[in-house]
DNA sequence: CCAAAACTGTGTCCTTCGGATACAGATTAC
DNA sequence: GTAATCTGTATCCGAAGGACACAGTTTTGG
């Protein structure tokens, strides 16, 4: 299943490892020219700037002047370094007050993925399917559990709620990459109302709806609307658990 | 920016022809073994059974025993035959009895989105970014919308209520795929549980919560409570807006 | 009926990408 | 000092997307 190097470390551990447990500096040889952290620092420049297509092995050494099968003394390949990429980009999970009531701390909590979600769009194609998760990703997912603490929802359902969000959160950001300019509803596809245009009687409701969402104004309005339904849904909930 | 071929149109606009409307067949020339129907099917085949990664010109090509450039005949490039394939993989839009309540109409529009990208699992991955939306796909957005048509909604929520549910179906859908045995809580990354050991006070609340959600059943809960968390919120807009 | 036009499928070539391997130089431990 | 260890490089390979020219096939117009 899963194949095995020479060191009989699977593909998968290798890269447990590098995430949770950066490799200490060498004892003997020559000094290395990078760090993992500078590389992934690189790849981050080169996925701004040009999108996640754009990161190759090539174009990433070129960036730091070294050949391209010098980064792989650091990263034993390219999915691994988009890993690195990953963690470096979503950054260390955000602290929240404590104190707060669980609603604030989530709200709080989903808007600032969606910031980092934004500032790195391709991150969200980039954390799609299952994949093994590192320190920072996972210390996001504790500290949104952690804000239902004081609830009485089973464990499941607070997981369920954290990946209510997260879904939410990077559906949104995905939907506006690449338009920072317009409004998520006017542009959530291209040309969305271009396509309707001379099909009216196929898609009315559509229509309808778009036409009307044209006047609304409101940055990142999609974003509010799904967080207040979710959280309304969620308070239901929460409420309906606390009286015995 | 859009690049522009010989016949003067963009590589968009190209793509919009070849999902809205399919190119009649020529009235020289050889009759053609292939048609886009078969290649999507096939590329569908590919995709289904070894991922989105499998999925070459070379591969497709030899599972229809032509060659690779063949395909160019039809398909303008990978990226064409890509968006062939969601078409096709996503169908024909439900049909929902549309005297129902809304909040039924959503939650079975919901439930057979997400049969759908069950079936075929890579659809995820590839509907992720901004592209060009064919009819099916339009037509999906278009019932989810017409199912609010009742209430007393603006235009733009509703776009909203429906970003939202596909959200949470496409996030569920991929949480699940490639691992069709095991409940999505307990297998939301490839051995959660065996990164939270040994780090159990690095993370005591997400350990306590996968803990407890082991013990839980449950196929597809999360997609339940998600949906249901969402319709409750939804609905209680929807009562605030039914009362002057 | 026949030639020109139009169209299909094929073979060949190019570029780019991820990655394996072998090697030369640098650094440290014994 | 010498052996072990490690770094960065140069070279090579297979697979991928795609460009292009060509030969064969069918229809249209005279």
């Amino acid at each position: 299943m899963d194949p095995v190097d020479a060191t009989g470390a699977t593909q998968r551990q290798r890269l447990v490892d590098l995430l949770w447990q950066p490799p200490s500096p060498p004892r003997r040889g020559p000094r290395p020219t990078l760090t993992l952290a500078v590389i992934a620092q690189a790849g981050i420049a080169v996925a701004d700037a040009d999108g996640l297509g754009a990161v190759t092995m090539q174009r990433v050494a070129e960036s730091l002047d070294v050949t391209k099968m010098a980064l792989y003394r650091y990263v034993p390949g390219k999915t691994e370094l988009v890993a690195l990429m990953i963690e470096a980009g979503i950054g260390e999970p955000p602290t929240l007050p404590a104190d707060a009531p669980w609603r604030d701390q989530l709200d709080a909590w989903a808007r600032q993925m969606y910031d980092r979600f934004r500032r790195h769009p391709w991150a969200v194609a980039a954390t799609v399917g299952v994949r093994v998760l590192g320190p920072h990703e996972l210390g996001w997912m504790e500290r949104a559990i952690a804000a239902l603490d004081g609830t009485r929802l089973h464990g499941g359902e607070k997981l369920d709620v954290a990946v209510l969000l997260v879904g939410h959160v990077r559906n949104l950001a995905q939907q506006v990459a690449g338009i920072p300019t317009e409004t998520p509803e006017q542009a959530m596809a291209p040309g969305l109302s271009e396509l309707l245009r001379g099909r009216e009687q196929r898609f009315p409701a559509l229509l309808e709806a778009v036409a009307s969402a044209a006047v609304q104004d409101g940055r990142d309005q999609a974003l509010d609307f799904g967080l207040a339904r979710i959280l309304d849904g969620v308070q239901l909930l929460v409420t309906e658990r606390a009286r015995p």
